[in-house]
DNA sequence: TTGACATATAGATATATATCTATATATTGA
DNA sequence: TCAATATATAGATATATATCTATATGTCAA
């Protein structure tokens, strides 16, 4: 028997609890703000960007990978983020003021 | 100057940050499912539908309505809860399946 | 004012998350 | 192989959040 399409099962409340706490973080949010925006981009790039150092991007980046937030792939030297989960860019494309739904 | 309409100033980053925090959690993603779905509710009626103690739920109601997500009023014995901040309803309508903007 | 019911809070402990910085690892070109 | 650059991780400490349960407070009707 199919949950209400409206609710979540347990399940699909404890992942979209866990995706919700990761964003909600005031560096993981800009990052994920800046990959909706321009797209895949390398460490240095983000680190940049933000103004963080360089480790510190690399922690909250693998930690959004390993919840699935976020894919990489090696290019040679270079490691280019992307947003994977489509959950995240309809939220954060929802919290913006252009979005009022 | 605005800041640009597709990006958040850095007070916007934080609310939203907290706001995101808040309700990446099972009991108050569930609590907001409720008042989401069925309009605002009392504290005996939160507890009772998602099986948890009535200490807990009214735990998580001040804390949300602390951040600003919910609002109560007080109807004799009984206060009710429901959602304040119109970007908590967005987003819990963009994670259910049916919400592919 | 007292009892019954609804709601809120205190206070202790456990667990998770954040933060910082040094250093390790990976990749490539010379 | 070595140097240069990019990225990742370790390990310590600080801070925040969760959890539990007893008890306090608020409201109303009798």
């Amino acid at each position: 028997m199919q949950p209400r399409n409206d609710e979540l099962n347990a399940e699909a409340v404890q992942q979209a609890a866990v995706m919700l706490r990761c964003i909600g973080h005031p560096i993981r949010l800009q990052i994920i703000e800046l990959l909706d925006r321009d797209g895949e981009q390398n460490v240095t790039a983000i680190h940049e960007a933000l103004g963080i150092e360089q480790a510190v991007a690399s922690q909250h980046l693998s930690l959004m990978r390993d919840k699935g937030i976020l894919n990489s792939r090696r290019e040679g030297v270079n490691v280019y983020y992307s947003i994977s989960d489509a959950r995240v860019t309809r939220v954060i494309e929802c919290i913006h003021d252009h979005c009022q739904m």
